[in-house]
DNA sequence: CGGCCACTAGATAGATCGCTCTAGCGGTAG
DNA sequence: CTACCGCTAGAGCGATCTATCTAGTGGCCG
């Protein structure tokens, strides 16, 4: 694909999956009719099943998995952006805020929602959001490794990572504020120093 | 009332809370249907609208205070039940954990779904969510200011406890492991840890 | 007893759900 | 040209959604 594919049109099936996300985030799964999406997606009903034959579902896992690695790799280009590990940490809790507030509240993790609602539900999206948070999980122990730490501690360091994340953009999204992203933010750079002290 | 009223068979208004809070936790508010309820509480069709007249969106607000005081209460409970403090957040992670298990990953937190539903969608319900979370917050923040803290850093520990707690759900409820839980009890002791070191 | 009220009971309306179906368009190959 | 095929286009199906409506039941009070 050429360079400057992103400035062309895009094709109805990239329409499809995009405005299926954004819906996903605010609305979730089961509250986000197809319907809307093809509304939204300014595509006609016929092709939602052509290029998804396997209807809700397999558009389901195809928008989460796409969601999932963009939103990891956006994640952990601020990570890397920063100068040192303990900033990359604030500075991802920092943009979250950011991006909460412009958005007015609505885009917070692109999965979450979905995530739970489908945990008791639907296996086959279950495996799928698991893989995604697996994977988000898996790039931050390598960040922490990079950074001297061990496999357990980074691993556990990551876990509370991304629980500091999603937990707070469940307060956040309910108060309409970004207090809870301020704790946590606190906090992981309270766990991450207390990790790198101990290596010293 | 007699005292001993919770010995006898409940009535049908409790029933349907009841089975409505236990479909909330597991599918939330737009996957859980009306009828399904009422099939779930034995409870007549005709008997919903009559103990809530307003509809879907009134039991929601309901059941997201009664489940959500309900919660509090047993979290605290476990806190207030240990030694110390340290202890009482240890003991909340791990006895989550093992509710998790005993339900089949079903028993989380039972606003924590509905809450990121309604979140961009339904202001009332939004905002029985947000009461719910600033009430637990309050509760813990008394825990941590008796512990000798002062307010904004009783305040921020709170809610840092609350994220740990609810972002942990979501991977538990997703991996169908208790790995995430572990992880958030761990980061949970430490800030505690540095927050009372810093008292000395 | 008759009248009232809280509640039970469920049929049904009207809208929306996910999904299937057929028809047609436009570019390419033979 | 015709034949084909990927894709567009949307009508319409049965099921299910929330909500309304009427009818019936049982206990309490005058």
């Amino acid at each position: 694909m050429p360079p400057d594919a992103q400035t062309e049109p895009k094709g109805t099936k990239d329409r499809i999956l995009d405005a299926t996300a954004a819906l996903f985030m605010r609305y979730g799964y089961t509250g986000s009719g197809l319907k809307q999406i093809v509304a939204d997606a300014n595509a006609p009903f016929g092709s939602l099943y052509h290029h998804f034959p396997g209807g809700k579902q397999e558009l389901g896992v195809d928008v989460i998995h796409r969601s999932g690695a963009l939103y990891g790799e956006l994640v952990m280009g601020v990570f890397d952006a920063a100068p040192d590990i303990l900033t990359g940490v604030r500075d991802c809790f920092e943009g979250a805020a950011a991006v909460l507030v412009a958005t007015d509240y609505a885009d917070a993790c692109p999965i979450e929602t979905v995530a739970l609602e489908v945990a008791s539900s639907n296996e086959t999206l279950r495996l799928a959001t698991a893989e995604v948070f697996e994977s988000w999980i898996a790039a931050a122990t390598v960040r922490f490794r990079a950074a001297g730490l061990d496999e357990p501690t980074a691993r556990t360091l990551s876990i509370s990572f991304v629980n500091l994340l999603e937990g707070a953009f469940i307060l956040c999204r309910a108060a309409r504020t970004t207090e809870a992203l301020e704790a946590s933010g606190k906090a992981a750079a309270t766990v991450v120093e207390a990790a790198l002290r101990n290596l010293a």
